[in-house]
DNA sequence: CTTGGACCTGTCACC
DNA sequence: GCCTACAGGTCCAAG
């Protein structure tokens, strides 16, 4: 039903250990246990993190004239979108920005056992992320210390204004204003608002054209020239192209094809 | 509105 | 071993 591993390290999660039979997911403050049927427990409340409720036949069908994706639901079944913490997401895809993902994972982790409260569950110990309180009132000099460089600024910044109620009520907002809302975060332009947009606030027509993305849509599906827009507009042109040529379900699509790409390049991936 | 660069840090092909 | 390019982009100053 739920692939938890390929979904897990799919590279929209960034924070979770695998102990025995179980996943264990940091999520703000709350830690999820997960077997391979989804969310089974949790420390505060158990969430809908693999969106159970979504209509993954009715996806399939609005993929049925596109024979890749036909191809990849199937080679890639049980592949699911996230609904991961706001606070922990925003700041996640702040330090993703021209990063690796083997390093935003260090980066991560480092921000949790420097700024995290320390908690154990089923006896094993994890750190909590930051509230964005803790992490507003840290100065950059210790944020950076987590190898975040620049980004440590964004990190405070993004932190400052969640602190005081930016993103309040974002669930409520269409996808064109809650973007709107992310993008006056330090740190946050059109790519990472899309990651939040389609990961935290629920948003399946959110596409994150990362130069993965790119790169497919344009060998595969002829849209764009392979490059990396450099403007805000001309990422919107882009994204509208890319969400009509997708469909309704373009955040799942994006994340198929996400999966292929990488899996398709040379080197081995290094969770 | 578009273009050109800089930017922390780590890893990894090529010299 | 040493040097360069590049990594799930964003921001700022000029043209």
């Amino acid at each position: 039903m739920i692939d938890v591993p390929g979904t897990l390290s799919s590279g929209q999660v960034f924070l979770w250990r695998h102990v025995g039979v179980f996943w264990y997911v940091i999520d703000g403050q709350n830690i999820l246990k997960v077997d391979d049927t989804g969310v089974i427990d949790a420390t505060r409340t158990i969430t809908d993190f693999f969106r159970c409720g979504d209509d993954i036949d009715r996806m399939h069908e609005s993929f049925a004239q596109d024979p890749l994706l036909t191809e990849l639901i199937h080679r890639y079944e049980g592949l699911r979108i996230t609904n991961q913490n706001l606070f922990q997401c925003v700041i996640s895809f702040i330090v993703s920005a021209n990063s690796n993902i083997p390093r935003i994972r260090r980066n991560l982790q480092d921000i949790c056992h420097r700024f995290g409260d320390k908690t154990a569950y089923d006896d094993i110990a994890f750190c909590l992320f930051p509230t964005p309180a803790v992490l507003a009132g840290t100065d950059t000099h210790h944020i950076r210390e987590c190898g975040v460089g620049y980004r440590a600024q964004h990190i405070q910044g993004a932190s400052a204004a969640i602190r005081d109620g930016l993103c309040d009520g974002i669930d409520r907002m269409s996808y064109k204003e809650a973007q709107g809302t992310l993008c006056e975060m330090p740190g946050v332009g059109r790519k990472v608002a899309d990651c939040i947009l389609l990961f935290s606030c629920g948003h399946l027509e959110a596409v994150p054209l990362d130069r993965w993305i790119i790169r497919v849509m344009h060998e595969h599906y002829g849209i764009g020239d392979g490059t990396t827009p450099h403007t805000t507009r001309q990422y919107d042109i882009l994204h509208d192209d890319v969400r009509d040529r997708l469909g309704p379900y373009a955040g799942y699509a994006q994340q198929y094809l996400f999966k292929m790409a990488r899996n398709n390049s040379e080197k081995p991936l290094k969770w």
